[in-house]
DNA sequence: AGAATGTAGTTCTAATGCGAACTAAATCTG
DNA sequence: CAGATTTAGTTCGCATTAGAACTACATTCT
């Protein structure tokens, strides 16, 4: 399977470029994903939160914890559901988010610079299908009742 | 970049795919990986383990260890390197890795059945040349002499 | 309304994961 | 050969990861 191989090759060197800068904010990357979610928003649920940035509900709770321990964001109880809960940032978290988003697009804008938009775009499309086939055998394996 | 989250998502997809099958013969994805590379083989370094399994080295010594603990794997002296160690199966890490790699095969493979080679190799070319791109970044920003 | 079922978040455990600091051995210098 | 620099592997600290069990609130169904 080396394209699995490539697959996952290719994503952890994505996410060593990105953590590169990441980490001179004293900020993870998963730290910086909820940032840079939460950025210009109103705010969202930790379901919303989970399925935009891809971090399981169990870890969001610990990356959240982080953040508002460090001021960043803030929780408050959700008016419409007893359950759940808002989660913004702060003033001190968007100041950052301003500061820090624009720069670390402008630090991966590079890697992009020898692909087209349509070669992206094709692997998008390819990478989906791929994704596809995966998450399907996983619902077949899943449900045995007919 | 819809390219690196659909990217990420796939990885995923997959790990989570592997993991399921994994997970039901007492070992950790990492385990698997492990060995999986040393089945069949006369034993390799740390290093060649690492590069091999993507496993950084740090998390490397933690992974063989609980294999080692299992009985699976032994690390002798390296005649060689003083150094270094070779890590092989035990006849039981062996045995396990023959009954278990053709079944994880076989559950993998029907992944990939809607897909063809060519595809496939395509996708590879792709996801080299990103990931190319990403290493080269890391390089430029880390070497700045000259 | 009241029971069964589903859902949002938290908590828990065990294992990665990464990077940095460390030890010991090897190799490269001069 | 002595000193400086790499390299192999371990250790450490901290954060993330998946998954399962748990609590509290919602929804559904009758």
């Amino acid at each position: 399977m080396p394209v699995i191989r490539e697959l996952i090759e290719c994503a952890r060197a994505f996410e060593h470029c990105s953590n590169e800068h990441v980490r001179e904010l004293q900020l993870t990357s998963a730290q910086f994903d909820i940032i840079a979610t939460l950025g210009n928003t109103d705010g969202m649920t930790c379901k919303e939160l989970g399925e935009k940035t891809l971090i399981t509900k169990g870890t969001l709770t610990g990356v959240l914890d982080r953040l508002e321990g460090k001021g960043l964001l803030e929780r408050t109880p959700s008016p419409d559901d007893g359950r759940s809960w808002i989660t913004r940032l702060t003033a001190r978290g968007q100041s950052l988010f301003e500061r820090i988003f624009p720069a670390h697009i402008r630090h991966l804008d590079p890697l992009f610079a020898n692909i087209t938009d349509s070669e992206l775009a094709a692997m998008q499309k390819q990478l989906r299908r791929l994704r596809e086939a995966f998450d399907q055998h996983d619902n077949q394996s899943g449900t045995s009742i007919p």
